[in-house]
RNA sequence: CGGAGUGUAGCGCAGUCUGGUAGCGCACCUGGUUUGGGACCAGGGGGUCGAAGGUUCGAGUCCUUUCACUCCGACCA
């Protein structure tokens, strides 16, 4: 895409009520807007931002066999009482009427409407198991909502659902999606722990959390210096200073909770008597696990790992584009066109580019350099005069490594790079 | 929900104490000069000063009420 013809407002200036250095950053280049507390618009930038997030996790939940779905934001809150959690649930549940008086909620998660949608179609032993997910805005009406995307009151979560015959068959699922979310954290570029955690209000006998480490994190986790062991301290005492597992040394640390899962059991499936017909003829509640992402969320969550006094530093899989081409002299009729050209050749190579070609006499160098810095693309291509000559200067965000190359081995350069 | 603070142009702020026709920087528009690290000169547009009520000849400024937002705490699948 063009830069000039995006929406993409950056400023110098920090904005007045932001603390968290990804709610600044994110604002300051423009990916998105804040629209009252907790409600943020995404900008085109932070929109292709959360869709390349947003990808990468349905990828890899395709592959590990689970199903998506949608289901509609607004449930109604008969679904609600029949396990009770519209009393449990409190203030944080959004409640209002529509024009016939009948009561409903803005979802906070959907255990209730997806346990019924499972038990109106699956009635078998042999249809099981099935694992159910999808990415979708809700809303949880915080006591009080903070640092912009990390605890927003409308939010993006990937929410999958799992349902089955016995508890083994269950902790298999539990397993390989603690595995898939590994996987998942590990492209988006980020350094990450699986903590033992508390179940809270959803229920259920098991749970882990998936911690990315920050100073900034709300959450406290103990994590064992000589093996993978950690736990968030709500489990475990904060006093302790010896791992569980293999008697190493536990540490405190910060986290950024982006995943939880977590061992249900039947305490959904019981009170909806959602069942099925096992081998025997008898009817049984299916066994469930629940699995979260918070996916807007990971978008503060991979600023607050990777960034400099510069601005944001995208990983490889979440960057709004690959490269960033920055004209220097964009009314100079051959770099436009070396440019151009460089622009399509990417393209055609599967390569996402931005295209800096702003002419304004009011954008010079250096305020293109300074956008690239703040919107923080994993690398820039500079063509300026030394285009006369066939080069082009590379640079790398990370450390803003520049180097020059020949302008006939730019793409398999970048190739070799991004692959 | 407790404590603290802030609402004045798109953004960041001054002006409020001591009432007298609303200002600065950035951004935006026009013209010119610049052109490899957030340019310069000149001109210009944009405001029911969060809202309502009150005091006053006169309110951004004083009084009352209210709403919104932020920070700390408690809370948080």
């Amino acid at each position: 895409m063009k830069f000039s013809n995006m929406i993409i407002p950056t400023t110098k200036e920090t904005p007045n009520d932001a603390v968290l250095v990804s709610h600044i950053l994110l604002l300051r280049a423009g990916f998105i807007q804040s629209i009252g507390s907790g409600l943020y618009n995404f900008l085109p930038l932070g929109k292709i931002t959360l869709d390349k997030v947003r990808a990468v996790v349905k990828e890899e939940l395709d592959k590990a066999g689970c199903q998506e779905v949608h289901l509609p934001i607004v449930t109604p809150i008969t679904l609600w009482e029949e396990t009770g959690r519209a009393d449990k649930f409190g203030k944080e549940l959004l409640r209002f009427k529509d024009r016939h008086e009948n009561s409903f909620v803005l979802s906070p998660t959907n255990e209730e409407a997806m346990v019924n949608l499972v038990r109106q179609t699956v009635k078998s032993y042999k249809q099981l198991p099935v694992n159910v997910y999808q990415i979708n805005w809700k809303f949880r009406d915080e006591v009080r909502p903070r640092f912009g995307l990390m605890r927003g009151r409308e939010f993006l979560m990937k929410d999958a659902y799992s349902f089955h015959a016995s508890t083994e068959d269950m902790i298999r699922e539990f397993d390989l999606m603690e595995e898939t979310y590994k996987k998942i954290f590990s492209r988006l570029g980020l350094e990450f722990r699986v903590v033992e955690a508390d179940s809270g209000a959803i229920g259920g006998s098991g749970s882990k959390e998936f911690m990315i480490l920050a100073d900034s994190g709300e959450d406290t986790i103990m994590v064992c210096d000589s093996c993978d062991f950690g736990a968030n301290v709500e489990v475990i005492s904060e006093e302790a200073t010896e791992c569980p597992k293999c008697g190493g040394n536990l540490s405190k640390t910060k986290g950024i909770e982006v995943g939880h899962i977590f061992q249900l059991g039947t305490v959904y499936s019981e009170p909806m008597k959602a069942e099925f017909l096992n081998e025997n003829q008898k009817l049984e509640p299916f066994v469930m696990g629940t699995y979260g992402i918070g996916v807007s969320r990971l978008l503060a969550a991979i600023i607050e790992q990777n960034h400099d006094e510069n601005g944001c530093i995208w990983t490889k899989e979440s960057t709004p584009f690959h490269v960033d081409i920055i004209i220097a002299k964009a009314k100079d009729e051959r770099q436009m066109e070396a440019a151009t050209t460089l622009y399509n050749e990417l393209k055609s190579k599967g390569i996402d580019v931005l295209m800096d070609d702003r002419a304004d006499k009011k954008t010079g160098f250096g305020v293109k350099i300074k956008d690239f810095e703040l919107i923080g693309m994993p690398y820039a291509l500079v063509i300026g005069n030394d285009i006369e000559e066939g080069k082009v200067e590379l640079i790398s965000r990370k450390g803003l490594i520049k180097e020059e190359l020949k302008l006939e081995f730019v793409v398999e350069t970048l190739m070799e790079r991004l692959a």
